[in-house]
DNA sequence: CAATATTACATAGAGAGGCTATGCAAAGCA
DNA sequence: TGCTTTGCATAGCCTCTCTATGTAATATTG
């Protein structure tokens, strides 16, 4: 049959197979096909408020020029715009229009309700533990954020 | 800085956020870096052995064309073989070479190197309530697989 | 058994999403 | 002032994913 049960090997990638197939889950059912990417750069707008390309490529953990991209796209889609940075010539502050803030409502009630009915179906102590997890991972994210500042190791594999 | 302890909005949203970041973060500080694709194709393959490509296109819920480019993928590294399936002469089967479970091995290692220093960092309570984490979501990810009525299990003819 | 339908896979075409390398203009600094 | 750094855009190159469609083998049915 499918996937189920994966065999546990450690926790690092246990947790890491876990949230690929998860991830990989929900945007295959998203019923609100907004790819994931573009969710992702509409929410750092959102709570980042107007920002620097190169703070939402930090933010983001990816490149400068992924990010110019994606403000690209965000921009043909009139969801995002940008002004001048008054303090820096060079800069532009992105930021969401009102449509793309709807966009987003729209793109996050799309994902929730894939996953809605399977949480729904959880009983409380596992609704309860299921809380804990999404901190736990939080938590684990937000240390992992700091714990590798620099780390740009990149040894091309040869084909 | 980076983003720190984003707003709460309702578990599912949560649940997906966080696994969007730590998958994204994790990818993108892999050392041996292996496409995310091409490693969950050579774990699944890994797992459930000389394949079909529509059964491996199920289990990973993606498109049979996306596993045949995957498939290939793997083999243009020699990490994956075809054998024609003796019961249907339209059928290959998939599987891994030993250098495929090498560098799956190697993969997977590099993938857990990466969080190791994170995971090791937490005391045992919180590695207690992060292996408690990765349950649940397991359990989550069963049922969601479950969940989806389109993709049913397809028929197992028998020999 | 021949005609038709279904299945398994490949290919084509398109677009998102990611990277590095590089160019350019503004800002910072010597 | 002139050199360096910074912020962003562009170019070029992949991977990954989809839908649509083609082809050959198998299954079904009249």
């Amino acid at each position: 049959m499918s996937n189920q049960t994966p065999r546990r090997t450690d926790p690092a990638n246990d947790l890491l197979r876990a949230t690929t197939r998860l991830n990989r889950w929900a945007s295959r059912h998203a019923s609100f096909d907004l790819p994931v990417a573009q969710a992702r750069l509409l929410s750092l707008i959102d709570d980042l408020g107007p920002t620097r390309i190169s703070t939402l490529a930090e933010a983001d953990h990816s490149s400068q020029p992924t990010i110019t991209a994606g403000v690209q796209r965000l921009e043909a889609q009139g969801w995002a715009g940008r002004e001048p940075d008054p303090t820096d010539a060079r800069a532009t502050l992105v930021s969401l229009t009102k449509e793309g803030r709807i966009a987003l409502a729209a793109a996050r009630k799309a994902r929730a309700a894939v996953l809605a009915p399977v949480i729904d179906a959880l009983d409380a102590g596992e609704r309860a533990r299921l809380d804990e997890a999404i901190t736990v991972f939080e938590e684990v994210l937000d240390r992992a954020s700091l714990a590798v500042p620099n780390l740009q190791a990149q040894h091309r594999k040869e084909a």
